[in-house]
DNA sequence: CTGTTAGCGCTTTCAG
DNA sequence: CTGAAAGCGCTAACAG
């Protein structure tokens, strides 16, 4: 009874209270410029009178397409993902879309069933952060007719669009201003598993940066942890101060490079008068640390915002069919604090 | 012509496929129970042989309800909000739901149009973090027949159900560590402004384990910040140096639990030998933290998931209308670390 | 158990 | 410029 009368107003009330027909409410709606001022006006009226609220379903049914964008990404806890839907959100919203959000938890069981929902949906787009390399499943997806863009893990971009970031840079960037600092002391890389292409990227930007300060490659220590956490970071520097002390450390995230730091501290030595360090993420707790770090910022807002712009792109393209995929990648950038202050 | 064949199979080309009736198919899909298994493993090979995908909008449109449910947090980077649409994206997923996530950048004007999608979409329900306490606009959307419970935000809830955590414990419980650490010390509260209800709340809470305790409320010094960050911790700790020397600190938040301390330590007072500091929220930045923060942690992810769960027992139960509304309130817990120390 | 049938609310030709 | 009519793909009576 408290809502059984609920959406009792359809065009076809609205028709009737104007006076006009349905197809007149319809077109007040959706091509306003081919409906006379007077009309259009009275239409409106009634609309607002009457509560009328338009139901995107059969809209969407009848048209074939509706205004939603998927976002399947591994963590939503993860600052990073968090501000790659933060900025996806921001853009879909103003051009009236809205998120489906689908957290996959980094497994492909979930992500598969996540998929499926989008698919069921017909969301006119997905914006994916793939578990796997294994884009065979977003085939599926792309057969019901949703344009899908991959982001972040874009290894292997068979077809379509993607948006990321350049992490070959971001470990270039890091390790150049390590090699300006200390000038002839021992460099340590600290990173991740070498599978995870994030990790292996850097690796080799701080490779190329070796070669290009005409460097030879032993000159990099490098130390690989299980997981990247602040634990793993002391646990390195531990082991690292057995063997050799470096005078610069270029950890491939923020954890690590602050467990760097501790474990560093803790050893009597200090940063940045001993030993430099710069993270990778620029995660908020990078710059309120006991030393704040210096560290490689990515654009992360920057690239949800474009992965939905390009997704709109390519979904206004839908009739003339000269969309181009294209692969869009943003660039790190090296923000100075005082792990490893800027050079003069 | 790439994706002009797209969604050719319907139900009746499944049903053209297995020889029976569209209803079969339907049947078979909704409420496989009551077509003989014969038929149903026809029509079941059929689907996967053409590569059926039902469609969720014409279904909506049919049966008059969806699968999605709204959440509207007010800034999806923060950990907090992060944490409960991990719970919530969770649960609906679970249950084959999916998650229309809004944004609403505390700007009242996003929520609004965020709102107003939720209502075209007419999502099933909605889980929103309200940004004032005007819920007029709330009304709205319950017209239309969707369901929705506040979370978090749950001032003057009028009617409808809510999920939020008792902040008034919260405050009580760092309280009571502090007096029993400290016995006889002064304690001073770091607070946001009092305007904001968690903060009202935890203040409150304060204020009863003083009364609890037997303590005269003028016991605790109070000083309040415009923007709870680690900078203002620094700066109400500093400013608080030149008054008094406390034995314990209870920051109404993390940050600025850890700018209190930072501060502290700067002064050449040590935590906790010299001073008890408690913070709130649990950040990943507490852990991790020079020391270790002792701090308040809320069941967000579990919050997330009630708040799901209750909407869709709302939902479930559109027929017998025997829902009551109900307000379910978690409790929050004292986290042990280095900042402030069991007793024993 | 299976099939026939009538729409859900809206968009979109196609005529007036 | 406005209206009449035909469905979009699917669900849910209701008959067989």
């Amino acid at each position: 009874m408290t809502d059984r009368n609920r959406q009792a107003v359809g065009q076809v009330a609205i028709a009737q209270a104007a006076g006009v027909s349905l197809a007149t409410v319809s077109n007040t709606i959706n091509r306003p410029e081919i409906v006379a001022e007077a009309t259009r006006k009275k239409v409106q009226a009634a609309m607002t009178r009457l509560n009328f609220v338009p139901n995107e379903a059969a809209a969407s049914l009848r048209r074939g397409a509706n205004r939603l964008v998927g976002l399947v990404v591994p963590d939503i806890t993860n600052p990073f993902y968090a501000a790659i839907v933060e900025g996806a959100a921001a853009e879909a919203d103003r051009h009236g879309y809205g998120i489906v959000l689908c957290n996959s938890q980094d497994d492909p069981a979930h992500e598969l069933k996540q998929l499926k929902l989008l698919g069921e949906l017909r969301t006119a787009g997905a914006l994916i952060v793939p578990i796997t390399a294994d884009h065979s499943r977003l085939a599926r997806l792309r057969e019901l007719g949703t344009r899908l863009i991959l982001i972040d893990r874009t290894a292997a971009v068979q077809e379509g669009c993607s948006a990321s970031i350049d992490d070959v840079l971001g470990g270039r960037l890091a390790t150049q201003h390590l090699i300006a600092s200390t000038n002839g002391g021992d460099l340590v890389l600290i990173n991740g598993p070498r599978s995870i292409p994030q990790c292996d990227d850097r690796h080799r930007g701080a490779l190329a940066a070796l070669a290009d300060a005409g460097m030879d490659a032993e000159r990099l220590h490098e130390f690989e942890v299980e997981d990247m956490t602040v634990r793993s970071g002391r646990q390195a520097v531990k082991k690292m101060l057995s063997t050799i002390t470096p005078t610069a450390i270029f950890a491939t995230n923020d954890q690590l490079a602050l467990g760097a730091i501790k474990e560093l501290t803790t050893a009597g030595l200090s940063v940045p008068e001993d030993v430099v360090v710069i993270g990778y993420g620029d995660l908020a707790i990078a710059e309120n640390a006991p030393v704040p770090l210096s560290t490689i910022e990515q654009p992360k807002v920057e690239l949800g915002r474009a992965a939905v712009e390009m997704i709109l792109a390519e979904i206004r393209d839908k009739d003339h069919n000269e969309h181009r995929h294209s692969a869009r990648v943003f660039q790190p950038r090296l923000v100075f604090r005082e792990s490893a202050p800027r050079l003069n």
